[in-house]
DNA sequence: GCATAATGACAAGGTCACTTTACATTCGAG
DNA sequence: CTCGAATGTAAAGTGACCTTGTCATTATGC
């Protein structure tokens, strides 16, 4: 699952710990999710999402299955 | 985290187990979804949606934060 | 009564999400 | 070169997600 974490991120001028402390989570946490080592939870992507006042699919990708 | 699977589980005629075989999950776990004794994963929430042919926002929903 | 389908729930086990702590690297400022 | 800020990664621990297996309950049909 691709997403555009760290183009928001950077968009808004915060660092992985600026916007860790914003989501209530780990800096490792947010840094784990941007370099895809793993998906967030739910809860965490409806936190994400709002945070950037944007609708879950416009951040988190589907893999592209490769038809 | 609040869902309406069980209602669109129904409008479709779906038993429980009908559901799990579509989303390559056991029947336990759309039990407990629909239950809300946890969340799904973020990837399986996509798979939800996707077979609803919803955004994920239209299907589960957030807690209404007590004001 | 008996059988079957659907649902709800629990236990044990594996994997994943997230934590804290810690260390290494890179980079710009002085 | 040194310092601090930002980033990447790893280890070890906890709890959440998801599995299989099992049992109980309810409802329907024979």
């Amino acid at each position: 699952m691709n997403n555009r974490l760290r183009v928001l991120r950077a968009e808004h001028g915060w660092s992985q710990q600026d916007l860790a402390d914003r989501l209530g989570v780990s800096r490792q946490s947010v840094n784990a999710i941007e370099k895809g080592r793993y998906d967030p939870s739910l809860p965490l992507a409806f936190t994400i999402a709002d945070l950037f006042g944007l609708p879950i699919e416009a951040i988190f990708l589907r893999e592209e299955t490769p038809e």
